[in-house]
DNA sequence: CTATAAGTCTACTTTAAATATAGACAATAC
DNA sequence: GTATTGTCTATATTTAAAGTAGACTTATAG
């Protein structure tokens, strides 16, 4: 399970790559218009700057705008930012430092293995799919739903 | 991440499942040998039991056994059992109903469509390992090390 | 039929993390 | 210099996980 925080950034990428005849964007904006709250959304924001995702500016005029192209940004650089690295057991991850307490052999621990290989599948699609690649997923899949309704009319 | 319940849970199969000499177990001897709480482990392996993935028997001479052969139970399996479905984002999660509240519109939500792929690649991952094949795994593992060893000296 | 050995159930406590909020601070444009 | 906008620090709230305690039930042995 992802947190709200990666929800949260995603939708607010999606929002500012989505309306691309802005520029800049204000936090306020951002969240009215997908339902973030304000507060809780500028920790987030702040978040994806200090990952190069996002850059910013202050003062009058000024607001977020995205550091890089939606083919540059990769779900898995965002979720990341905000999850670490996408371990599935806390010995796989590298940021935390924690082992497991009570496992015997952790180099062979079956679990450990297993749980990679997972991890791995996981980390890999949302490495393979960028923020364009969402969008223009979204938008095939609204697109397919509509004729379906055009058809049954 | 997956939580500790999850990882004890396998743990202690892991534990029966090698331990073939045995029939039976006592949660007390599983608490002791894989050093999981036992009171915590009390209601783990009741979970396995009520998922069909052990039996057990009460008093003297009981406890718990493998309702089915390693070869037949997949992680993929026992980590539902504690961890519900395995959907990374909670409007994937079929069990608990809650769908985002501020999806504007859930079809075509480009996150979760992306969502839904990478919990499906973490799910076949674990779907396709059987309990044997972790224990398999590890000590395929385990030789493949100490031949490294071997080999260093 | 009683004593004992086991699993089962209910309730609670503790701990930690996620989520969210408040308010002061800093920079920039005009 | 003042209004606008992002940044930072601190705190509150909520929730879930992790762990514990103790009474209850079922079965076996003798």
């Amino acid at each position: 399970m992802i947190s709200m925080r990666s929800k949260y950034a995603l939708k607010a990428l999606g929002y500012m790559a989505r309306t691309s005849d802005k520029e800049s964007f204000l936090i306020a904006d951002i969240a009215q218009a997908e339902g973030i709250p304000k507060k809780f959304l500028e920790a987030i924001l702040l978040t994806l700057k200090n990952n190069g995702i996002l850059s910013s500016r202050k003062g009058p005029g000024g607001g977020y705008s995205l550091a890089k192209a939606p083919a540059n940004v990769t779900i898995g650089a965002v979720v990341r930012a905000f999850e670490g690295d996408l371990a599935p057991v806390q010995c796989l991850s590298e940021s935390t430092s924690a082992s497991c307490p009570e496992c015997s052999d952790e180099d062979t621990c079956g679990i450990k293995l297993v749980m990679a290989d997972a991890g791995n599948a996981f980390a890999s699609v949302l490495d393979s799919v960028t923020l364009a690649d969402m969008l223009q997923r979204s938008e095939f899949e609204r697109q397919r739903r509509q004729q379906v309704v055009d058809f049954a009319i």
